[in-house]
RNA sequence: GGGCGAUUAGCUCAGUGGGAGAGCGCUUCGUUCACACCGAAGAGGUCCGGGGUUCGAAACCCCGAUCGCCCACCA
């Protein structure tokens, strides 16, 4: 359509010709850190000015880059953050990263490998400064990219693992933890990398399905030979013992004698105990206790000896037979190969799928091993961290995944928490002459000459569990910390709910449990680190698959912000989100994205060339149309369910439904009766000014709502149609008290109904668009005309086409009704076919809506809305019916 | 071995008791000045299968199938 020349010529906005993210958001990132609105100012809480709103960032490893899953955490976060400034609180969102301790050394130490060296040749000091200096260089890397991504994170209180305030938290909760027997040195059967040379706790150990072959070996001779079944062939050169279920009768004369271990020649006792079962392979087992877990506990209980023939590397030792030195695999085909020299071997090559430990980081089979650890006893403290849950003082969104955690929390084993690395909060612990043990606190002086502290250093998980709360200043007493712990909300993936929530709850409730450390702080509420959980799911790929390296379907997030911009990333990530479901990204769906900033940005703009701006007083309600009550009331509504929906964690529907508001609401119809409204206010400058503030009080709202998802673009187009400071400090919109107009409701909706007819008609008839089609309205009283007008601009409708057959389009309540003029080159056929198609469906919906008005039961049962909205039903379609039949008969009358 | 989730348009997914939806893709038409990163009109689905509850089921219950994930010390 045409715009009338005759109206005030337009005013050309501040604002490019075409929206180019890259040039808009590195500047205004700068700006927004210049202006310091990030930064969280305690004492606004502890005053009462405002409220406090409260985030710690899970710390990304310093090794680490954004990847699409960190994009999709923080852009979650941001958007929280965000909206909480927005909405008045004073938000913290605490930034930091992890040392993580493995994967780091790990790190070094290929490099070092590269000119030959090993840490062993710099020593400890010097190689934990190397690793210093590899922080400072090339560590963080994902700190600038969260600045590309637009993370509105405190930068001023950034954090990392090994601080010294941080180990200060770590020592002083190690000692309170060792004072009340909460931690504990054990020897014990552990998880044991080879390739890592340290201990690992179970959640470092993944489980994968491996073929093995399982091996019948024959122990003793004669009537007293007895067979076992292994996978772990090499294991037996430190068998102890031969168990069998005590009441399985095939071997109750063996119990209690003796039978010669094969190769090794030591005398082993068969024993009796429970844990075996009868009816798995011979029902009689090996007994390994330096090597299996559960080999551990049956020597326990017997009084066996533990006798270890496995070296830190895996290497078959100390067992006097000529395989010490062998690794654990060669020992295993070596021994097997003794065996049948011996003509032990029963049975072999039984294909057995069982499930085999890997080291999470460098993939080796680990090995259980008996080994002397620092544990942590988990019973108490998981308990406690499962009733914080279970008595709802820590909400987990969505509730189905807490059952989850109550799995995890009900089922832990001690945590293994001494790793033989050196990158890590050494144990403070030291060992006197005379076997004396002392745990030092961060305050006190390590004891004299002849001590010496443990060498090992504690699982990274035992740091970054205590991040809630040693980011603000645990264990000193902090203004931050009774500003803002415990966290509001705590934003991650549910594949970390085990490895970190679940700490971060077992230390938080264990301080929460001590008057929080007994120093005072945040003593309101501080008995958990945070009180909601927000879960997110993992993203995949356009197919639905994990993301992984080897499959080569992984994105780099960072590539589609520079090629589409960081708010188009962000709202893809965001609209895909649907709490604790994973979600798929492609980067078509990136370039969506991309598009609805641009539609925004030009619906923007033009809006402010047609005078679109904040009203100085109130709008009069005198002065709006209908089209103006309408699109006023859509927004009340989508701002209403905006934050509703937010405060649910229900991203993915929020973004939903703001993209939908702007373009199929504002940008496809509002624009265009708009553009209506402007043209007949050429002659009107109260219709004109009315309409570029119903404009202006719109985009204004809208751009608001979308701050937190697209920040960028919305603030580059919000300070250029207000002329305000800066979005991310502007005030959250608010829900009119305005009445919602149902009136003004039912006349767009027939300005869309009767419009998409008529552009129905056209495109079914073929007709050129250039072509000007008359739709001329009958009936009505005098509000008709702004209808005709809206409807005749829409359609383009013209005088050209003279009238014959007509569609009537009833509105309503049927006093008005559309007339379109079909007397040129209508396709007849094509025409009775369609009709004929629309007139089948309409006696469809009759029989649909007639059975139900017609059933007795349905009728008392179905409550009134229902029955209601039926009845409109069959209204409908009875007038279509009399509308098609008629219209079909003119057409088959004229053919 | 235990637990959880999913199954809806070609693809990715919303919808959880009352007329089958969105984005992308596809077909046709259109560059009349906000936007071709656009507009208009369309095509396309026995809502995994089978039972049950109900006036009414994609939704609730049961059984089954397939896929996925998590946990797990069965030699």
């Amino acid at each position: 359509m045409t715009l009338s020349t005759s109206r005030p010529a337009p005013t050309t906005p501040d604002l490019p010709a075409q929206y180019d993210p890259s040039s808009v958001e590195v500047p205004l990132y700068r700006r927004w850190l210049a202006a310091g609105y990030f930064h969280a100012d305690e004492q606004r809480v502890l005053s009462g000015e405002r409220s406090g709103f409260s985030i710690v960032l899970p710390p990304p490893n310093v090794t680490g880059d954004l990847h699409v899953g960190h994009a999709l955490d923080h852009t979650l976060m941001d958007i929280l953050a965000r909206w909480h400034r927005m909405s008045g609180d004073e938000v913290l969102w605490l930034p930091g990263m992890d040392h993580a301790g493995i994967a780091t050394q790990n790190l070094v130490e290929k490099q070092l490998a590269v000119d030959g060296k090993t840490r062993h040749d710099y020593g400890r000091e010097l190689f934990i400064e190397k690793v210093w200096d590899w922080k400072h260089e090339s560590g963080g890397a994902i700190l600038g990219q969260m600045k590309r991504l637009g993370d509105s994170v405190d930068w001023s209180r950034e954090r990392f693992t090994l601080d010294d305030g941080l180990s200060s938290a770590v020592q002083t909760i190690f000692k309170m933890m060792f004072d009340d027997g909460l931690i504990y040195r054990a020897e014990r059967i552990i998880n044991w990398c080879p390739g890592c040379m340290t201990a690992l706790s179970d959640i470092e150990v993944d489980h994968s399905d491996d073929a093995g072959e399982l091996v019948s070996i024959r122990y003793g001779d004669g009537d007293d030979a007895i067979v076992v079944a292994t996978t772990r062939v090499e294991t037996m050169l430190g068998d102890t013992a031969i168990a069998v279920h005590p009441e399985d009768q095939r071997y109750a004369h063996l119990v209690g004698t003796t039978v010669a271990l094969p190769l090794v020649g030591r005398r082993i006792p068969i024993v009796a105990d429970s844990h075996v079962e009868p009816e798995f392979g011979t029902g009689a087992v090996k007994v390994t206790p330096a090597h299996d877990p559960n080999d551990f506990e049956i020597g326990r209980r017997h009084g066996l000896p533990a006798i270890t023939i496995l070296s830190e590397e895996a290497d078959i030792v100390g067992t006097g037979t000529p395989f010490d030195g062998l690794n654990r695999f060669e020992a295993r085909a070596a021994v097997k190969e003794a065996l049948r020299g011996e003509g032990r071997i029963v049975a072999e090559k039984i294909p057995y799928l069982h499930s085999v430990g890997h080291c999470s980081r460098s993939g080796d089979v680990v090995e259980p091993r008996l080994s002397l650890q620092w544990f942590v006893k988990v019973a108490p403290l998981a308990k406690a961290a499962g009733d914080a849950v279970r008595e709802g003082r820590t909400r987990i969104h969505p509730p189905d995944l807490a059952a989850r955690y109550f799995d995890w929390v009900d089922n832990m084993h001690d945590w293994t928490i001494s790793r033989q690395l050196w990158w890590g909060h050494r144990i403070p612990v030291w060992y006197g002459p005379e076997g004396e043990i002392r745990c030092i606190g961060p305050a006190e002086e390590p004891p004299g000459a002849g001590w010496t502290q443990d060498p090992d250093v504690l699982d990274t998980w035992f740091s970054s569990g205590l991040w809630p709360f040693s980011t603000m200043g645990w264990p000193e007493q902090s203004d931050t910390l009774r500003a803002f712990y415990p966290t509001s909300v705590l934003v991650t993936g549910y594949d970390i709910l085990f490895f970190w929530v679940a700490r971060m709850m077992m230390f938080g409730t264990y301080l929460g449990g001590k008057g929080f450390g007994g120093n005072g702080a945040a003593d309101k509420g501080a008995d958990v680190p945070f009180t909601t959980v927000a879960l997110h799911g993992l993203v995949r790929d356009q197919y639905g698959k994990k993301m992984s390296k080897s499959k080569g379907n992984g994105v780099d997030p960072l590539a589609w912000i520079e090629k589409f911009g960081a708010d188009a990333v962000r709202f893809t990530l965001a609209r895909g989100a649907n709490p604790g479901a994973d979600q798929a990204i492609a980067e078509k769906w990136v370039e969506g994205s991309r598009n609805f900033c641009s539609k925004l940005f030009n619906a923007t703009r033009f809006a402010m060339m047609n005078g679109a701006a904040l009203p100085s007083e109130p709008l009069a309600a005198s002065a709006l149309t209908p089209a103006d009550r309408w699109v006023l009331d859509r927004l009340d509504e989508v701002t209403a369910d905006t934050t509703a929906l937010l405060a649910d964690f229900q991203f993915g529907k929020a973004a939903e439904g703001l993209y939908h508001f702007a373009w199929d609401e504002f940008c496809d119809w509002y624009l265009e009766l708009a553009k209506v409204q402007i043209l007949d206010g050429a002659a009107d400058p109260v219709r004109l000014a009315t309409t570029g503030a119903v404009l202006g009080t719109v985009l204004d709202a809208l751009l608001k709502l979308l701050h937190p998802f697209i920040p960028f673009v919305t603030e580059m187009l919000w300070t250029a149609l207000t002329g305000g400071e800066s979005l991310v400090v502007a005030p959250w919109p608010a829900v009119s008290d305005r009445a919602v107009d149902t009136a003004a409701a039912g006349w767009v909706a027939d300005v869309q109904a009767l419009t998409t007819e008529i552009r129905r008609f056209r495109s079914d008839q073929g007709l050129a668009p250039s072509r000007k089609v008359p739709a001329r309205l009958a009936g009505g009283d005098g509000s008709v005309s702004a209808f005709a007008a809206a409807l005749s601009r829409l359609t383009d409708a013209g005088p050209e086409f003279a009238a014959t057959a007509a569609i009537e389009a009833a509105l309503a309540d049927g006093s008005v009704h559309v007339e379109l003029d079909t007397s040129t080159a209508v396709d007849v056929p094509a025409e009775i076919a369609r009709l004929t198609k629309d007139l089948a469906l309409a006696h469809k919906e009759i029989e649909a809506t007639d059975s139900k008005l017609t059933n007795t039961s349905f009728m008392q049962k179905a409550p009134e809305h229902v029955v209601e909205k039926i009845r409109a039903r069959a209204a409908r379609a009875g007038a279509d019916i009399e509308r098609l039949t008629a219209r079909l008969e003119t057409l088959k009358g004229s053919s």
